[in-house]
DNA sequence: CTCTATAATTGACACATGTCAATAATTCAT
DNA sequence: ATGAATTATTGACATGTGTCAATTATAGAG
């Protein structure tokens, strides 16, 4: 059964504070690919994500959507908005089946008054903000091939275990530029990619192209 | 005299808290363009903008700048790498002459321990949010042709006491882009610019460019 | 009021990335 | 293993926006 204090926010209060939270939380239960909330919309609840994991994206006018932040269980998804009780600045979508928890606005903003908790809540904004940040870097500086580079740098497993389909999408790029981009990190001789697992050879050069945004082509003296 | 007293965040604390922050305080002096801190750069002290206005941005590996916010005295500058004690994310410089008041990490940390202090530090760094959330729109979202639409929207009179110069680099786009999409929008009778002052003939026309980033080529049937 | 410096416009062009379509490769169920 | 469906690659092309350079307009100083 899930509880209340295992998402670190609220690990802070007190078991009555806790209990009451426990009982005025609403669960719902949601299938792969199902929609939480959309961009624009409002709620009267924090939404706390319990199981699962599930995306944040904007979508654009001309219907492209922006990947923004994947969230994994437990967590609180959509902190800001509950706070400042304005709309969702982006839609959630889950990836795998998983559930929700509501709480009230009005119960999560009593908990405001205990100073062990507001210090969690800035915590959380802290990573929020840094997260939003990251995320600012990358679209703003970012070519796409510092991209990738960054992605290899820091997470190259990622390759393993998702399509290069989503990857795309989730560095807001096309899958044909993800995988020409690849291709000629390969010629490059900076990375070698076998059963999906890929594996850097020039970890220099990958630096470079994340510090000058471009591949620098080998001179052939 | 400046007193710290004047920022918001710090408006609920107490005087005697207030006063020894104030003897703390450590005020430096700054000229028009000099810079107050760098990207990447960290400091021990929560940086307060006293006088004056600035403007953050970050610097591309091309040496390019990416314009993030402009801020007017008197606020906190970088609440948030004060916060968690990391490196600045993004440079800052000053437009116009003015001040900045240095407040050690440590003192500002003591001041956590007060919930009312900490509300508003929430409330300060929920603000800084929703300006993050604005500009990662504006910034993954909108064309240049939107984000010219939005700030005619938002704030026409800019263009009364700015160039178009400064303009564009508040829009992260070139003065030439502004000059064509401008022009464009002129030609089209959703705008005339006089004397440097915007007026709207077109709202709707300029809400359709905000909604699906571009300009609707009227029909000429 | 004229001159100079600064700002704005315009054109030609470059370039990164997206789009669309065709094909190739891989994966998975039977 | 075999075939159908999904995923990845590749090519040709479009498009938005930046770059560079030339020209024109504007504004501020003397």
């Amino acid at each position: 059964m899930f509880e209340i204090k295992d998402i670190p926010l609220f690990s802070g209060l007190g078991e009555i504070q806790l209990a009451e939270l426990q009982a005025h939380l609403i669960v719902r239960h949601y299938t792969k690919d199902s929609i939480v909330f959309f961009e624009d919309d409002k709620s009267a609840y924090l939404h706390l994500l319990i199981q699962g994991n599930v995306r944040l994206y904007k979508t654009s006018p001309t219907g492209k959507e922006v990947h923004l932040h994947g969230i994994d269980a437990p967590a609180v998804i959509a902190l800001f908005p509950a706070l400042e009780n304005v709309a969702f600045p982006a839609s959630c979508a889950f990836l795998t089946d998983g559930a929700v928890g509501l709480l009230p606005l009005e119960k999560f903003h009593k908990c405001l008054k205990t100073l062990d908790f507001s210090l969690a809540i800035i915590k959380t904004m802290s990573q929020r903000m840094k997260l939003l940040e990251n995320l600012l870097h990358k679209e703003t500086v970012f070519s796409s091939e510092a991209k990738i580079a960054d992605l290899i740098t820091n997470n190259a497993k990622i390759f393993q275990h998702m399509k290069n389909n989503a990857i795309a999408s989730i560095l807001n790029i096309t899958p044909e530029t993800l995988s020409r981009i690849l291709t000629k990190l390969k010629k490059e001789e900076i990375i070698t990619i076998n059963e999906h697992v890929v594996t850097v050879l020039n970890k220099n050069a990958l630096q470079g192209i994340i510090d000058t945004n471009t591949i620098k082509k080998s001179l052939s003296v």
